[in-house]
DNA sequence: TGTACATCAGTGAACGCGCGTTCACTGATGTAC
DNA sequence: TGTACATCAGTGAACGCGCGTTCACTGATGTAC
């Protein structure tokens, strides 16, 4: 029934039954996919009764955008940390944001899953989400900037859009579809893209 | 309570529930999102009894793979509308994809969506949903290898990212909500952006 | 150290709801003669 | 043209289910004196 870690407490207080529930359902995504989740079965997973997570979170929609705002901030953690490398290159740079980004995806996809679908986590309601999300996005844009472009905003946005079209694909499976249309590998397809990406795309100035 | 489209019909028979069923879903989607749409309430939409679609899909995903497995026909339709113009340079048909890719996302909100959610579609029980895929990725490997691209896979793929992840920060209100922060126009930043990537993507040879 | 008491963080039963799907049925339509 | 009958495509009630959320409750913990 249970996924994963959920064990008779000893204890009558969890102790942590906040990032428990956080925990469990970004589990739970991993494991059975987005469709499974729902606040009973979370709490079912964390070995708490259905009404417990409503000390901790408002409504369902909390706990979901509580995921989101963490996911961006590991996101944004990731980026800064790829492109710190001294010594590389700008198109290094690119190439390496646009790996870590799909890298993240990868790791985490359970975050990942629900950073985007903002019918769950309802973010116009959790401003923290926007702010995370613009914190990420800030990363890309200050290192565009840095190499020169000439409108640093659209390429901004450029480098975003691949890595998360990249990230959305990979996790949808569509590119280890083609991975099977064209009789390759899927992790060299998506190596040989991302290098691709670093070698075509001109940064500028 | 009914999005639009349902009124009463005055003969027994519907005449062609499937086509209704199938536009009414995607009218939802469009008007209230992706959370809204279940069988009985489609089914509402067009009209008719919760018991009604059964006599045309046997399930609940059997309705959303066709949607899908449409949607992506189309894509591809506008993908090959896109880059078949005359005289058009390799760069001008790259960003032309580009373009037409975010344009069918914003014109068809509602098939996009559920194209890209496979855990609704169950597309895996739905072969025909994959070829339609494949088709309109074809349409983008066609393209760059008649431009020459060294590696038209993971050049194919690239584009397909692009166009894939800037309609999803389009349609998420990602895009929107960087315009509000740079203070600059959602619709500018777009085009300027498509514009980026027809100037500083190298497709080749 | 002990005790009274407030507060915190659980339980578990209950609520009303909409869901996907099934089924016996019936009205409408098409076909054979 | 009329009639018998098979088939098609609806109805509407019913099923069991899991959901989000509420609530009165209770066990555990922390604090003041």
């Amino acid at each position: 029934m249970e996924v994963n870690g959920a064990r008779k407490r000893e204890t009558y207080h969890h102790g942590s039954l906040r990032e428990e529930l956080i925990d469990a359902c970004v589990r739970l995504i991993e494991a059975e996919g987005i469709a499974a989740v729902s606040l009973r079965r979370v709490a079912r997973e964390a070995g708490v009764s259905p009404g417990a997570p409503y000390h901790h979170f408002p409504d369902r929609a909390a706990l979901l955008s509580a995921i989101s705002a963490r996911g961006f901030e590991m996101l944004t953690a990731d980026l800064l940390g790829a492109i710190g490398t001294p010594g590389a290159s700008g198109a290094d740079d690119v190439a390496r944001a646009v790996a870590a980004y799909v890298a993240f995806a990868r790791r985490r996809p359970g975050h990942f899953q629900i950073m985007f679908r903002p019918e769950l986590s309802e973010p116009e309601k959790h401003p923290a989400v926007q702010e995370a999300g613009d914190a990420a996005l800030q990363v890309l844009t200050d290192l565009v900037d840095r190499l020169g472009a000439a409108d640093p905003q659209a390429m901004g946005i450029t480098l975003w859009a691949l890595g998360h079209g990249l990230a959305a694909l990979t996790l949808d499976g569509q590119l280890a579809l083609k991975a099977v249309t064209w009789d390759t590998d899927p992790e060299d397809l998506l190596a040989r893209t991302v290098g691709q990406i670093g070698r075509s795309l001109d940064v500028g100035p």
